[in-house]
DNA sequence: TTGACAGGATACCAAAAGGTATCACATAAA
DNA sequence: TTTATGTGATACCTTTTGGTATCCTGTCAA
């Protein structure tokens, strides 16, 4: 999939990867830890895992025998890039973003 | 579909769907005005308004025997609150969104 | 009234998506 | 050196999804 806006989205549309992005924010995981926390065999989470990396949302690193999980920083660029062309339509929420980029920024 | 998080999000997963709110950004559609602009049957994006309006992002408004589809303003709440909640993670890109609404705001 | 036009609704189809089971392989540990 | 662990890869299954075709209903205009 060579467009990184739909990648992006495709990834963020499932309830697994969406939760595997929280889980992933807090701290790295391997695909055995992430595994845990859900009711699913490794295999279905690293398919999940395969689409998150696709979608340039995490990046994976393998460490010896493991598969270390991290958050890609930049990997949401494609969707917030999309989502500020709608600005005029949304703004309503955005004001909750410049609330916090202006906590980040000082 | 009962969680709007999910639903927005797998509403925009689809690039026909975000097409289709880039033109309802610019104007309001009818069913058949829509399907003028893609190489697909009345039925087919009748769907993809009936996912559209199920994530709550756009509205289909009876109006004669037409059908009014418009952006709905509020409509991306759900998705900019799920991802406000990592801005530490993305706050890259934030700033262009912080640019666009002082914009707006004034 | 009689068409023509804009949409619902349904059934159906092919492909993609989410998931499991299984086997193979490399590596860490005993 | 065994043995267990963590992962990769493949095949397979079921459900969802994007799409068409078809038919039916309502509405606007001659």
């Amino acid at each position: 999939m060579p467009d990184p806006v739909q990648s992006s989205f495709r990834a963020l549309a499932d309830p697994t990867r969406r939760e595997i992005i929280a889980i992933l924010s807090k701290e790295q995981q391997t695909i055995a830890q992430l595994t845990g926390h859900f009711d699913m065999t490794r295999a279905a989470v690293k398919k999940h895992l395969t689409v998150l990396s696709d979608g340039g949302l995490i990046t994976m690193e393998q460490q010896g025998r493991e598969c270390i999980n991290r958050l890609s920083p930049g990997g949401m660029k494609p969707v917030l890039d999309w989502l500020s062309y709608f600005d005029q339509f949304w703004n309503t929420r955005l004001e909750n973003l410049k609330e916090a980029i202006e906590r980040n920024d000082t």
